[in-house]
DNA sequence: GCCAGAATGCAAAAAAATCTCGATTTTGGG
DNA sequence: CCCAAAATCGAGATTTTTTTGCATTCTGGC
């Protein structure tokens, strides 16, 4: 069983994505020296996965602690109705709130679990009052307090870039 | 009741962060502009806050789905016994699997809370096997199939940049 | 009101990103 | 298997950004 081979990215841009999904302030120039290929060549791959969606975008990741937001909760919310507005209403809600960092609607026993970031519990208790308290579609949630970010981030596994197919 | 007061951040530091970490590729000379300070000015307190630790790393997003790991689920962790040694050696083996994306260890029923990427569900199957068949302090996990992914990312609620401190 | 430390803006230097263009490689049809 | 079209490449040339040095301006404590 080989590998997946993700739609149209070959091996360079694999080991160019693992690269920039830990650290995207690498110059093109090393990037190109590390996966074999000119600056140029690596500039054209990278500016064609950002328009074609493969790279979602590009950010500084800021420690929440040092921002005054110490801590972090996993939420995880059961809805009463199931009923489709409702569900948008909600998901538009918990987006739209600069408190929550990640939203999932997942299946299972709870609908949405939610991963926020506050400054305190009070400001966590307002939290709960407007995004599930004012919506009555709001079955219950349960909270989980996180004690220890143990690991924090959005990169992905990639393929193995197999090396040969001769 | 007036603002947290980020520890050695100001306004400037404050509007800086929060466009970065929408989009780390805004030039200086742009942020300059619209924070109102000069390119060198902004690259002094960027490099300052990515020295103390303010800014944590700098990464490009990459869309899971597009690089073969159509699935995320979110997974709770219960273990068997909280002995420091164990909790680590746990803590250790889910920080370092390149499926998970995210590992938080927390108070309440659950005792972990992952975020994994997984190609396919048997993908998923053999992680659970090798991460917690095989390790015998995982009492029991629960499953959570990501349908939706609302919102993802990284970004953190910033103080409110009070405007004018006359 | 003065003084020291810190931060700023400006301008030059260094580095990186972006573009251009001919050469090479890959691809698909015959 | 061969050929032509299309895509990709590498090596500069060009533009833009990042970085640094320095004189000046803010800031807070005394």
């Amino acid at each position: 069983m080989p590998e997946p081979a993700p739609e149209g990215l070959d091996r360079f841009d694999l080991a160019i994505l693992a690269i920039l999904q830990r650290d995207n302030t690498v110059p093109h120039r090393v990037l190109g020296e590390r996966v074999n290929l000119s600056a140029a060549a690596v500039h054209r791959r990278v500016r064609r996965m950002e328009e074609s969606g493969v790279i979602i975008g590009n950010f500084a990741a800021v420690d929440p602690a040092r921002v005054g937001q110490p801590i972090t909760i996993v939420v995880e919310v059961q809805v009463e109705s199931e009923r489709l507005d409702l569900l948008d209403a909600a998901k538009r809600s918990f987006a739209a709130d600069l408190a929550v960092q990640q939203c999932y609607y997942v299946t299972g026993e709870a609908d949405f679990v939610l991963i926020v970031t506050v400054a305190s519990m009070a400001d966590y208790d307002a939290l709960t009052r407007r995004l599930f308290f004012e919506n009555h579609n709001v079955k219950r949630f349960r909270t989980l307090v996180v004690m220890d970010r143990i690991k924090a981030g959005l990169a992905v596994q990639l393929p193995d870039q197999n090396p040969e197919r001769i």
